[in-house]
DNA sequence: TTAAGTGTATTACATGTTATGATACACTTA
DNA sequence: TAAGTGTATCATAACATGTAATACACTTAA
């Protein structure tokens, strides 16, 4: 349960800090929301995925259950689960979470009592020593 | 213990979805570091605190603890707990957490699959619609 | 000296979330 | 039929959080 875990293409790492669910929940969503994994893919089962993470297979089907919720997965009784075939979910997806984030930074920056002006500067002056993939 | 709580020129906005010691403690300390407490002033004791926020003294204690391990406090005996006089260390305290805020955006957002161009766009064009305070 | 108001510590208890482990059932496919 | 799926349930444990009550040490002011 230690730092990282390779499960087919997908990396994840997991530490005990926060649920475990939750972390599986966010690194494969994102993965699915900037298209790491392909529309209509087989995901590892509950119980690949549980033996791979090394954690009860509850633990994971709560993180795929949520996926479902989300309509970023299908689950087909007695096959498995698959990243769904909508682009524009997917999209959707990627754009709302972006959206929360954003408002989430801004919110705790104005609370810090930063303005528009301070938030830009920052991150203009910030951008200047990071690389730009 | 719902939505909003007057105590002296503090106003608080409690929920149940997160520990309450933890919402008192980033209230407190956002308000001091945008300088909405005056250096050195008394807050309210930690049984006045809990009485106006009908919370427990112990939850009040404990999130007073955490201001003074973060210096931003200073508690005495028999006297009450004040606000730390060090501006340095207020505005180390802000720019620290700034920081802290700026980089877990930054890295949600690249999670997601968003470049700086992306986020700087995205930024400008939602401040259009914003007020700036 | 006394009383009231401070911070602090301790103990016990209740609750909810998280995670585990085991088991069982329903469904699909080969 | 057998193996592999998702799903459900139960018991248990661990942990964080919050409440409640009590006690102690210190400071200040009456």
């Amino acid at each position: 349960m230690l730092d990282e875990r390779q499960v087919g293409s997908l990396r994840f790492r997991l530490d005990l800090s926060r649920p475990i669910y939750e972390q599986i929940l966010e690194q494969m969503s994102s993965a699915i929301a900037r298209g790491d994994i392909p529309l209509g893919e087989k995901i590892p089962s509950v119980r690949e995925m549980a033996q791979a993470l090394r954690v009860t297979p509850n633990t994971v089907m709560h993180a795929y259950q949520e996926m479902e919720r989300e309509g970023l997965t299908e689950t087909r009784r007695g096959q498995g689960t698959f990243i769904t075939t909508s682009q524009e979910r997917v999209e959707q997806f990627r754009t709302e979470l972006a959206h929360r984030v954003m408002e989430e930074f801004l919110q705790k920056m104005k609370s810090l009592g930063y303005s528009w002006e301070d938030i830009l500067k920052y991150l203009q002056a910030k951008r200047g020593g990071d690389s730009d993939p």
